[in-house]
DNA sequence: ACACCTATTTAGAATCATTATAAACTGAAT
DNA sequence: ATTCAGTTTATAATGATTCTAAATAGGTGT
Protein backbone atom coordinates (compact mmCIF):
# COMPACT_ATOMS: atom_id res chain seq x y z
CA UNK A 1 0.00 0.00 0.00
CA UNK A 2 2.65 2.58 1.09
CA UNK A 3 4.23 1.68 -1.85
CA UNK A 4 1.40 3.32 -3.66
CA UNK A 5 0.61 5.79 -1.67
CA UNK A 6 3.88 7.17 -2.66
CA UNK A 7 3.92 6.41 -6.17
CA UNK A 8 0.58 8.46 -6.25
CA UNK A 9 2.20 11.57 -4.13
CA UNK A 10 5.17 11.72 -6.49
CA UNK A 11 3.49 12.49 -9.12
CA UNK A 12 0.82 14.76 -7.91
CA UNK A 13 -1.94 12.87 -7.53
CA UNK A 14 -3.97 12.05 -4.42
CA UNK A 15 -3.85 9.11 -2.98
CA UNK A 16 -7.61 8.45 -2.61
CA UNK A 17 -8.76 4.72 -1.92
CA UNK A 18 -10.35 4.02 -5.58
CA UNK A 19 -6.75 5.19 -6.83
CA UNK A 20 -4.92 2.90 -4.73
CA UNK A 21 -7.34 -0.03 -5.67
CA UNK A 22 -7.06 0.41 -9.18
CA UNK A 23 -3.10 0.34 -8.48
CA UNK A 24 -3.58 -2.88 -6.55
CA UNK A 25 -5.56 -4.30 -10.17
CA UNK A 26 -2.79 -2.84 -11.94
CA UNK A 27 0.55 -3.23 -10.36
CA UNK A 28 0.04 -5.58 -7.70
CA UNK A 29 1.68 -8.77 -9.65
CA UNK A 30 4.60 -9.94 -11.56
CA UNK A 31 3.12 -10.35 -14.83
CA UNK A 32 2.15 -7.41 -16.61
CA UNK A 33 -0.30 -7.08 -18.87
CA UNK A 34 -2.53 -5.91 -21.58
CA UNK A 35 -6.31 -4.51 -21.07
CA UNK A 36 -9.50 -2.22 -22.10
CA UNK A 37 -11.37 -0.31 -20.21
CA UNK A 38 -14.12 -2.85 -19.67
CA UNK A 39 -11.64 -5.40 -19.52
CA UNK A 40 -10.33 -3.08 -16.19
CA UNK A 41 -13.79 -2.73 -14.89
CA UNK A 42 -14.63 -6.16 -14.96
CA UNK A 43 -11.07 -7.16 -13.00
CA UNK A 44 -11.75 -4.30 -10.44
CA UNK A 45 -15.11 -5.86 -9.51
CA UNK A 46 -14.07 -9.16 -9.06
CA UNK A 47 -10.31 -8.41 -7.67
CA UNK A 48 -11.83 -5.80 -5.00
CA UNK A 49 -14.86 -6.19 -3.68
CA UNK A 50 -15.95 -2.25 -4.63
CA UNK A 51 -17.35 -0.70 -7.20
CA UNK A 52 -15.98 1.94 -9.25
CA UNK A 53 -17.78 4.20 -11.24
CA UNK A 54 -16.78 3.98 -14.94
CA UNK A 55 -15.60 7.18 -15.47
CA UNK A 56 -13.04 7.17 -12.34
CA UNK A 57 -11.58 4.41 -14.14
CA UNK A 58 -11.59 6.42 -17.29
CA UNK A 59 -9.68 9.10 -14.90
CA UNK A 60 -7.61 7.39 -13.25
CA UNK A 61 -6.07 5.51 -16.48
CA UNK A 62 -5.80 8.46 -17.89
CA UNK A 63 -3.79 9.81 -15.37
CA UNK A 64 -1.35 6.92 -14.82
CA UNK A 65 -1.31 7.27 -18.23
CA UNK A 66 0.13 10.71 -18.16
CA UNK A 67 2.39 9.80 -15.48
CA UNK A 68 3.97 7.21 -17.76
CA UNK A 69 2.53 4.38 -15.61
CA UNK A 70 1.03 2.84 -18.28
CA UNK A 71 1.06 2.83 -22.23
CA UNK A 72 -1.20 3.01 -24.76
CA UNK A 73 -0.81 0.48 -27.69
CA UNK A 74 -1.21 1.87 -31.09
CA UNK A 75 -3.94 -0.68 -32.54
CA UNK A 76 -6.83 -0.18 -34.69
CA UNK A 77 -9.89 -1.61 -32.16
CA UNK A 78 -13.19 0.47 -31.26
CA UNK A 79 -11.58 -0.07 -27.77
CA UNK A 80 -8.30 1.55 -26.29
CA UNK A 81 -6.19 -1.03 -25.29
CA UNK A 82 -3.38 -0.36 -22.69
CA UNK A 83 0.09 -1.93 -21.38
CA UNK A 84 0.75 -2.09 -17.58
CA UNK A 85 4.28 -2.80 -19.36
CA UNK A 86 5.94 0.64 -19.52
CA UNK A 87 9.20 -0.69 -20.40
CA UNK A 88 10.27 -0.20 -24.27
CA UNK A 89 8.97 -3.09 -26.21
CA UNK A 90 6.23 -3.97 -28.88
CA UNK A 91 3.48 -6.34 -29.69
CA UNK A 92 1.69 -8.76 -31.99
CA UNK A 93 -1.58 -9.11 -32.47
CA UNK A 94 -3.24 -11.86 -33.10
CA UNK A 95 -6.04 -10.90 -35.59
CA UNK A 96 -8.38 -14.38 -35.19
CA UNK A 97 -8.18 -14.26 -31.33
CA UNK A 98 -7.87 -10.51 -30.91
CA UNK A 99 -5.35 -10.89 -28.52
CA UNK A 100 -1.90 -9.20 -28.27
CA UNK A 101 1.26 -10.58 -26.97
CA UNK A 102 4.77 -9.00 -25.51
CA UNK A 103 7.46 -8.64 -28.04
CA UNK A 104 10.46 -7.70 -25.97
CA UNK A 105 12.98 -5.32 -27.91
CA UNK A 106 15.61 -8.39 -27.88
CA UNK A 107 12.93 -10.10 -29.85
CA UNK A 108 13.19 -7.67 -32.52
CA UNK A 109 16.67 -6.65 -34.18
CA UNK A 110 17.68 -2.92 -33.42
CA UNK A 111 15.09 -1.11 -35.74
CA UNK A 112 17.14 2.84 -36.78
CA UNK A 113 14.99 4.94 -38.63
CA UNK A 114 16.77 6.96 -41.47
CA UNK A 115 14.74 9.65 -42.42
CA UNK A 116 14.50 12.84 -40.30
CA UNK A 117 11.88 15.26 -40.09
CA UNK A 118 13.17 19.21 -39.58
CA UNK A 119 12.51 20.58 -35.82
CA UNK A 120 11.09 17.10 -34.41
CA UNK A 121 12.79 14.21 -32.57
CA UNK A 122 11.56 10.96 -32.26
CA UNK A 123 9.76 10.11 -29.26
CA UNK A 124 8.96 6.55 -29.27
CA UNK A 125 9.15 3.36 -31.95
CA UNK A 126 6.23 0.98 -31.94
CA UNK A 127 6.36 -1.90 -33.75
CA UNK A 128 2.95 -4.26 -34.28
CA UNK A 129 2.95 -7.52 -36.03
CA UNK A 130 -0.24 -8.65 -37.45
CA UNK A 131 -0.34 -12.43 -36.72
CA UNK A 132 -2.58 -14.74 -38.90
CA UNK A 133 -3.35 -18.78 -38.78
CA UNK B 1 -12.99 5.70 -65.79
CA UNK B 2 -12.68 2.28 -67.43
CA UNK B 3 -9.72 1.28 -65.20
CA UNK B 4 -11.83 1.71 -62.46
CA UNK B 5 -14.47 -0.46 -63.68
CA UNK B 6 -12.23 -3.40 -64.52
CA UNK B 7 -10.40 -2.84 -60.94
CA UNK B 8 -13.97 -2.93 -59.58
CA UNK B 9 -15.48 -5.71 -61.52
CA UNK B 10 -12.49 -7.82 -61.16
CA UNK B 11 -12.77 -7.96 -57.32
CA UNK B 12 -16.46 -8.84 -57.40
CA UNK B 13 -17.64 -5.40 -56.53
CA UNK B 14 -19.68 -3.81 -58.94
CA UNK B 15 -19.11 -0.75 -60.79
CA UNK B 16 -21.11 1.96 -59.26
CA UNK B 17 -21.30 5.40 -59.59
CA UNK B 18 -20.47 6.37 -55.97
CA UNK B 19 -17.75 3.40 -56.09
CA UNK B 20 -16.38 4.98 -59.29
CA UNK B 21 -16.67 8.51 -57.80
CA UNK B 22 -14.95 7.49 -54.57
CA UNK B 23 -12.41 6.10 -57.16
CA UNK B 24 -11.78 8.76 -58.43
CA UNK B 25 -11.18 10.92 -55.36
CA UNK B 26 -8.92 8.36 -54.00
CA UNK B 27 -6.81 7.11 -56.85
CA UNK B 28 -6.65 9.78 -59.14
CA UNK B 29 -3.90 11.18 -57.92
CA UNK B 30 0.07 10.93 -58.26
CA UNK B 31 0.83 11.21 -54.37
CA UNK B 32 -1.02 8.38 -51.93
CA UNK B 33 -2.49 10.10 -49.10
CA UNK B 34 -3.71 9.52 -45.30
CA UNK B 35 -7.55 10.15 -44.54
CA UNK B 36 -10.59 9.97 -41.97
CA UNK B 37 -13.83 8.91 -43.18
CA UNK B 38 -14.27 12.17 -42.04
CA UNK B 39 -12.30 13.94 -44.23
CA UNK B 40 -12.81 11.48 -47.17
CA UNK B 41 -16.39 13.12 -46.94
CA UNK B 42 -15.15 16.56 -47.16
CA UNK B 43 -13.12 15.49 -50.23
CA UNK B 44 -16.06 14.27 -52.40
CA UNK B 45 -18.55 17.10 -51.60
CA UNK B 46 -15.45 19.43 -52.85
CA UNK B 47 -14.00 17.33 -56.14
CA UNK B 48 -17.26 15.87 -57.27
CA UNK B 49 -20.34 17.14 -57.30
CA UNK B 50 -22.62 14.96 -56.27
CA UNK B 51 -23.33 14.14 -52.58
CA UNK B 52 -23.00 10.34 -51.56
CA UNK B 53 -24.19 9.31 -48.31
CA UNK B 54 -21.83 8.49 -45.36
CA UNK B 55 -23.15 5.14 -44.58
CA UNK B 56 -21.90 4.42 -48.31
CA UNK B 57 -18.79 6.14 -47.85
CA UNK B 58 -17.71 4.01 -45.12
CA UNK B 59 -19.16 0.31 -46.84
CA UNK B 60 -17.06 1.63 -50.08
CA UNK B 61 -13.83 2.54 -47.90
CA UNK B 62 -14.52 -1.25 -45.84
CA UNK B 63 -14.70 -2.98 -49.49
CA UNK B 64 -11.62 -1.27 -51.16
CA UNK B 65 -9.83 -2.17 -47.83
CA UNK B 66 -10.71 -5.61 -47.57
CA UNK B 67 -10.14 -6.09 -51.44
CA UNK B 68 -6.77 -4.43 -50.66
CA UNK B 69 -7.29 -1.10 -52.54
CA UNK B 70 -6.59 0.87 -49.19
CA UNK B 71 -4.78 0.13 -45.78
CA UNK B 72 -6.05 0.76 -42.40
CA UNK B 73 -3.15 2.58 -40.41
CA UNK B 74 -2.60 1.79 -36.54
CA UNK B 75 -2.87 4.28 -34.42
CA UNK B 76 -4.73 5.61 -31.26
CA UNK B 77 -7.12 8.07 -32.47
CA UNK B 78 -10.76 8.63 -31.88
CA UNK B 79 -11.07 7.88 -35.62
CA UNK B 80 -9.47 5.34 -37.85
CA UNK B 81 -7.01 6.46 -40.17
CA UNK B 82 -6.87 4.81 -43.40
CA UNK B 83 -3.95 5.23 -46.37
CA UNK B 84 -3.88 4.83 -49.99
CA UNK B 85 -0.65 3.97 -50.12
CA UNK B 86 -0.66 -0.06 -49.59
CA UNK B 87 2.90 -0.61 -50.57
CA UNK B 88 4.66 -2.16 -47.27
CA UNK B 89 5.43 0.50 -45.58
CA UNK B 90 5.76 2.74 -41.94
CA UNK B 91 4.54 5.72 -39.98
CA UNK B 92 5.74 8.90 -38.39
CA UNK B 93 2.73 10.42 -36.44
CA UNK B 94 3.31 13.80 -35.27
CA UNK B 95 1.86 13.84 -32.18
CA UNK B 96 1.45 17.87 -31.74
CA UNK B 97 -0.20 18.55 -35.41
CA UNK B 98 -1.75 15.29 -35.44
CA UNK B 99 -0.39 14.47 -39.08
CA UNK B 100 1.05 11.45 -40.48
CA UNK B 101 4.02 11.02 -42.67
CA UNK B 102 5.06 8.11 -44.54
CA UNK B 103 8.31 5.92 -44.10
CA UNK B 104 9.27 3.72 -46.89
CA UNK B 105 10.49 0.85 -46.11
CA UNK B 106 14.32 1.64 -46.98
CA UNK B 107 13.74 4.69 -44.47
CA UNK B 108 13.49 1.86 -41.65
CA UNK B 109 16.26 -1.22 -41.36
CA UNK B 110 15.57 -4.49 -41.96
CA UNK B 111 13.55 -5.78 -39.30
CA UNK B 112 13.64 -9.42 -38.33
CA UNK B 113 11.30 -10.77 -35.81
CA UNK B 114 13.51 -13.46 -33.98
CA UNK B 115 10.09 -14.71 -31.69
CA UNK B 116 7.91 -17.01 -33.47
CA UNK B 117 4.49 -18.35 -32.78
CA UNK B 118 3.32 -21.19 -32.82
CA UNK B 119 0.87 -22.16 -35.36
CA UNK B 120 0.57 -18.33 -36.51
CA UNK B 121 2.34 -16.56 -39.34
CA UNK B 122 3.49 -12.56 -39.55
CA UNK B 123 0.55 -10.96 -41.78
CA UNK B 124 2.58 -7.71 -41.59
CA UNK B 125 5.23 -5.72 -39.46
CA UNK B 126 3.72 -2.25 -38.95
CA UNK B 127 6.11 0.78 -37.14
CA UNK B 128 4.47 3.87 -35.83
CA UNK B 129 7.28 6.44 -35.25
CA UNK B 130 5.99 8.85 -32.30
CA UNK B 131 7.17 13.18 -33.26
CA UNK B 132 7.77 15.36 -30.72
CA UNK B 133 9.15 19.05 -30.47
C1' DA C 1 -10.42 17.72 16.45
C1' DC C 2 -12.43 21.31 13.39
C1' DA C 3 -13.08 24.11 9.42
C1' DC C 4 -12.00 25.07 4.88
C1' DC C 5 -10.67 24.56 0.21
C1' DT C 6 -9.72 22.12 -3.69
C1' DA C 7 -9.21 17.70 -5.92
C1' DT C 8 -11.77 13.76 -6.81
C1' DT C 9 -15.67 10.76 -7.38
C1' DT C 10 -20.01 9.82 -9.14
C1' DA C 11 -24.41 9.01 -11.83
C1' DG C 12 -26.23 10.21 -15.57
C1' DA C 13 -26.41 12.92 -19.80
C1' DA C 14 -24.09 14.17 -23.98
C1' DT C 15 -21.08 13.34 -27.80
C1' DC C 16 -19.29 11.26 -31.67
C1' DA C 17 -17.61 7.59 -34.73
C1' DT C 18 -19.34 3.70 -36.54
C1' DT C 19 -22.75 0.02 -37.64
C1' DA C 20 -27.43 -1.76 -38.37
C1' DT C 21 -31.98 -1.45 -40.56
C1' DA C 22 -35.16 -1.57 -43.95
C1' DA C 23 -36.98 0.57 -47.90
C1' DA C 24 -35.86 2.32 -52.50
C1' DC C 25 -32.95 1.82 -56.33
C1' DT C 26 -29.80 -0.08 -59.91
C1' DG C 27 -26.71 -3.10 -62.60
C1' DA C 28 -26.62 -7.02 -65.16
C1' DA C 29 -28.25 -11.43 -66.60
C1' DT C 30 -32.05 -13.97 -68.87
C1' DA D 1 -38.48 -5.69 -70.50
C1' DT D 2 -38.35 -8.52 -66.19
C1' DT D 3 -36.24 -10.03 -62.46
C1' DC D 4 -33.22 -10.39 -58.61
C1' DA D 5 -29.37 -9.82 -55.88
C1' DG D 6 -26.24 -6.21 -54.81
C1' DT D 7 -26.14 -1.20 -53.46
C1' DT D 8 -27.45 3.07 -51.77
C1' DT D 9 -29.74 5.82 -48.58
C1' DA D 10 -31.79 8.20 -44.52
C1' DT D 11 -32.32 7.32 -40.18
C1' DA D 12 -32.02 4.83 -35.94
C1' DA D 13 -29.18 2.24 -32.90
C1' DT D 14 -24.94 1.16 -30.65
C1' DG D 15 -21.07 1.68 -27.89
C1' DA D 16 -16.85 3.82 -26.27
C1' DT D 17 -15.58 7.89 -24.33
C1' DT D 18 -16.15 12.56 -22.39
C1' DC D 19 -18.79 16.06 -20.03
C1' DT D 20 -21.51 18.01 -16.17
C1' DA D 21 -22.69 19.34 -11.90
C1' DA D 22 -23.52 17.87 -7.38
C1' DA D 23 -21.68 15.18 -3.51
C1' DT D 24 -17.62 13.57 -1.15
C1' DA D 25 -13.05 13.22 0.66
C1' DG D 26 -7.87 14.48 1.15
C1' DG D 27 -4.91 17.67 3.12
C1' DT D 28 -3.64 21.90 5.35
C1' DG D 29 -3.88 25.33 8.83
C1' DT D 30 -5.93 26.55 13.19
Amino acid sequence: MLKYIDKLRNSGLRPTKQRLQICEVLFDTDKTFHFTIYELEKKIKKQINNRISLATVYNTVHAFEKKGYLKQIPINSNQTYFDTNVTDHHHFYDLKDEKLIDLENCDVGPINILKKINGKKIKSVEVLVKLED
